[in-house]
DNA sequence: AATAAATGTCAAGAATTTGTAAAGAAAGTA
DNA sequence: TACTTTCTTTACAAATTCTTGACATTTATT
């Protein structure tokens, strides 16, 4: 499967350059110049796997334009900037960048870092918990039996199997999945009571999903 | 908690300075420049928690020194290595090496890059008085037994804790929750007297919350 | 020792949060 | 269009937590 780059340059030539070098590479890469069309674009195709964001911008503030991505869909963003630029490196990395890159750099270190970072994210079929979990196909399975999860139920599952033992509260379930946000969250509880339902567990006695009381939910581990 | 880096660098001077830098980041560093030191010190001490391994030295392969370094222990590792090495860098990742630097790197990114990885790997459980606490967990424990905090216990225990052998009054202990401004005082009293009895405290006697008569409670430590 | 003020905690019930059924709205399909 | 599936919301019951009053106990003051 190809994989779908989203570069955020403002500069053409290099638009153009890393394009090209991606081609070899196999991955298909789209630039972008402007936060507006970069924004448009990616609310309209969100297939891709991971995002270039050069911080030089015009028009608006880079850490916006990052959040904004994220909101849209959670995909990792590497971040470039210049070479001394270490302010913004910091802030990178609070901000839940999953790498950053030094300018100029070498097209190969773009590259391998790139691979890096959707190994670690993209490959396909995992074993969490007592769940296997193919991202690609989008499918679950327990014990060798596949559950047929909606959309929303299957992006809650894995934000919720992605972290772990941690308790993740509903307004962190809302902005990492593709529900609205003004949804309420009661909806969340309905959709975490089907995913119960559907992999066998209980509320009063969860062997998988518990109830933090004010709090949130956990996917228990281990 | 004071966090140990294990430095391997040839370069005298770069030793020097580095571990100078990281001391200003409190990392407690210690270099070394031949494999064998290298190895000898982290088969007896392995309680370091990230290592620099730097991809040029004499005596033996880089590479070889990785995969033993991982066989001792499973440590986080950042491979350094000249800019422009392209292969190594490869190799590196495919090694999985948790992080490069490309050399000459600014000391800073290397901070960066360390307390990234730290942030990822190490979880964010803090020791104090006999408990363990993990605030993002909004877990507590005492003695490996969880013990089961509401939100508003949780916060009023983590409020204490956090005024070690100070004197809290119950309007500060007010503020500092989520507890309604015009909360009886007493409720406060009766929180406590709820989370004394979770954590086995005795009021009259107490090992870790002291009612200071007239003024409010102190959480005992050390 | 007597008195007043502060604290400890039980127990009741008030308030909040959660579980889930059911019904309707929205989106997707044939 | 009619039908199916998914999503959202509401409603009510159940569970959990929070608050308070009451009374016992402790501490400080005189």
């Amino acid at each position: 499967m190809i994989k779908k780059v989203l570069l955020i340059e403002d500069d053409l030539q290099m638009q153009e350059f890393i394009i090209e070098y991606l081609k070899d590479y196999n991955f298909d890469c789209k630039a972008f110049a402007h936060p507006k069309d970069v924004l448009k674009e990616f609310k309209n195709r969100s297939d891709y796997s991971i995002i270039i964001l050069d911080l030089m911008l015009p028009d608006m503030d880079g850490f916006d334009l990052f959040k904004k991505l994220k909101q849209i869909k959670d995909i990792p963003i590497i971040i470039s900037s210049a070479r001394g630029d270490i302010g913004n490196k910091i802030h990178g990395f609070e901000l839940g960048a999953d790498d950053y890159l030094a300018k100029p750099y070498e097209p190969r270190e773009l590259v391998l870092r790139i691979e890096h970072i959707l190994k670690k994210t993209l490959s396909s079929k995992i074993k969490i918990s007592d769940f296997t979990i193919d991202k690609e196909n989008h499918t679950i399975s327990l014990d060798n039996f596949s559950i047929d999860f909606t959309k929303i139920e299957f992006e809650i599952f894995i934000f919720l199997i992605h972290n772990l033992n941690k308790i993740s509260s509903r307004e962190q379930i809302l902005h990492a999945t593709s529900l609205d946000e003004n949804t309420k969250n009661r909806t969340i509880d309905m959709h975490i009571s089907n995913i119960r339902y559907k992999i066998g567990d209980d509320s009063k006695n969860p062997k998988y999903i518990k109830s933090v009381w004010g709090i949130g939910y956990k996917f228990l581990g281990k």
